[in-house]
Order: structure tokens, then sequence, then C-alpha cells
DNA sequence: TATTGTTATACTCTATAACTATA
DNA sequence: TATAGTTATAGAGTATAACAATA
């Protein structure tokens, strides 16, 4: 199909995104990815994801949670829980239990070497949060949270 | 493996997310993650996904770029733009012309019909961002938009 | 019947290597 | 030789259906 103006064949210099700029909800998602970019290098050397990262830091939170509390918790679905519950297993980093009142459900619990790579992975996060957000004074810092949270809100029950 | 602390097999009646929840990366996301899934539902009516809407309007703003020129504008991998472009141009919203000085590139141009979905997507797009962000006050809204500037700065060259 | 954990599967998004045709 | 577009493919991340064990 031909255009319905003259085509034009001539590449523009320069590539102009502007119209997009201007959209509040651009601007959160190039924000968003850049941090979760910087995140991703930050847990590499601990041999995290970011998702795996969260699942530990939540048994290490909430000893004896189950599968399903922790999937609910995160927002993701059952199944594809399973592998990284299987993958801090596997690393030893937490336990599956049995849980005697329900044999339905195991009871998830950190082990000592999963707390403790918990607690030098927060150690490194909490490093790479003041290198993205601690240029900010505190109380742009306060109302980019609020901000935040608010945008939260308006979409009820979001991840 | 058994866990070196006594197992805790009682599930805790409500799990608690507090540390991550003190981090602004992860409210970032979760922001990011709400307006991304509003975005969605804003555009199905149009047929169309966020990244085939991203790509539209660039060709829409600029007329006759080349496909690299759109991939390096969206962060995108090159294959990759090759089914989106494929998509709008089947749709006949775009078209592939050919550049008699390089016949290698093609300008991509944007039919009648693209112009006119661009403007109702558009005009969907600002009561969805009305919807979310118009609840703020309008300082809010510029002290939300400085901020992530800010951390999108933070990390150069980031999508 | 309903729920927990699981398997299998599929669909989207993204990333890389290698090809073709042009320059 | 380098570049534009393409093909094929593989890896994440995510979603649904269906099953076994248990309640």
């Amino acid at each position: 199909m031909k255009p319905d103006t003259a085509s034009d064949t001539s590449q523009p210099a320069q590539v102009s995104d502007d119209r997009l700029r201007g959209l509040l909800g651009y601007r959160l998602r190039r924000a968003s990815n850049a941090v979760q970019a910087d995140l991703a290098e930050t847990l590499k050397p601990f041999d995290l994801r970011m998702i795996t990262y969260t699942a530990l830091v939540l048994v290490v939170d909430n000893p004896g949670l189950s599968q399903s509390q922790l999937a609910a918790a995160m927002d993701v679905e059952r199944p594809n829980l399973v592998v990284i519950v299987d993958e801090l297993e596997r690393r030893e980093l937490i336990t599956r239990d049995r849980v005697p009142t329900d044999r339905r459900t195991y009871a998830l619990n950190a082990t000592l070497a999963g707390r403790r790579l918990c607690d030098q992975a927060e150690s490194a996060v909490r490093q790479h949060e003041a290198r993205i957000f601690g240029t900010l004074l505190e109380e742009e810092r306060s109302l980019l949270a609020r901000g935040l949270l608010h945008v939260i809100a308006q979409r009820t029950g979001e991840s």
C-alpha cells in the first residue's frame, strides 16, 4: 500500500521521541528498567536474580511460610515459583520442611548459609540504592517515594 | 539439608514484605508494573501493544526513518524490530519504502490510517495518564517527573 | 469438593549468530 | 570490509490446564 502522503525517503538526522518523553508512564518505565538493570548487576556476584533475591528475603523474614503464601506475596503463579524454590533449595539456602498438621504444604525456612547470603546481598543492595537514589535530597527522595506509592494505589492489587 | 535453627513449621498469619517495601527500587518496579498493566488495557481496543504503539508514534513523528534508527530509538535489537514492523505494515498502518540512494535501507512512513489510529490511541493514552497521575498535585507530578529523570540519568544510556 | 505442590506446555519478550543484498 | 534487514534460535519470564496427594 502506498502511503497517503508523499513518501519521505530521507532519514531524519535525529530521531525525536518528544511525544513519548512527555508521558510520565514512559519515564517511569525507563527509570524502572535502569534500576532493575543496575540491581541485576549488583546481585550477580551472589548468583542471585531479582526474583530469587526477593524469594530469599521473604523466606528469611517469614520463617515457615508455605509456597502458596510466598507465591501470593511475590505475585507469581504457583507453577513458576516451584523452580525458584527448587533452585534455592538445591543451593541449600532454604529448606522445604514437611508440616505435620497438613501434609500437603511445605514450610520454607532459610538455612544459616541462606541468611548469610541474604545479609551480604542486602548490604550490596543498600549500596546500589545509595548509588542511584543517594544523590537526591532527602526531601526529593521522600516525595518520589510518596508519588510512587500514590501511583501504585491507583491500581489496587498490582505487583 | 536440615536448617541451622529449629525449623519453623507453622505458617505466618501475615507475610511481611517490609524489607522489600523499604527499597525505592522495589516501589519503582511496582509502580511501573501497575502503569504498564493499565496502559496495556488502554491500548487493547486499538489492537496495539506498548511496543507497537511506541513504534507507531516514532514513525508518525519521524517520517522516513530507517529500521535501524527505529530500533536504536526504542532500544530494541534489530531482529526483534522486524516482526513489529511486519505487523504494522501488514495492518497497513505504515509502509516500507525503498530508498533510491541506498537500496539496503527502508524508509518507514505512516499511512493515513496509521496516523489516525495513532491519534485515537494518543487520546486514550492521555486519559490513562490523567487517570493515574491526574490525582497528584501539579507540583507533586513535576517533582515525580524530575526524580525519575534523575534516576534515569544515574544509569546513562538505559532504556 | 477444595487445596498444595507439581508437571507439561505455550506465549511473550529479549538476545545472539549467521545469512543476503547492498554499499 | 562494513552496514541494513532478515532468519533461525535460544533463553528468560509468565500464564493456564491438569494431575497426585492430602484435607
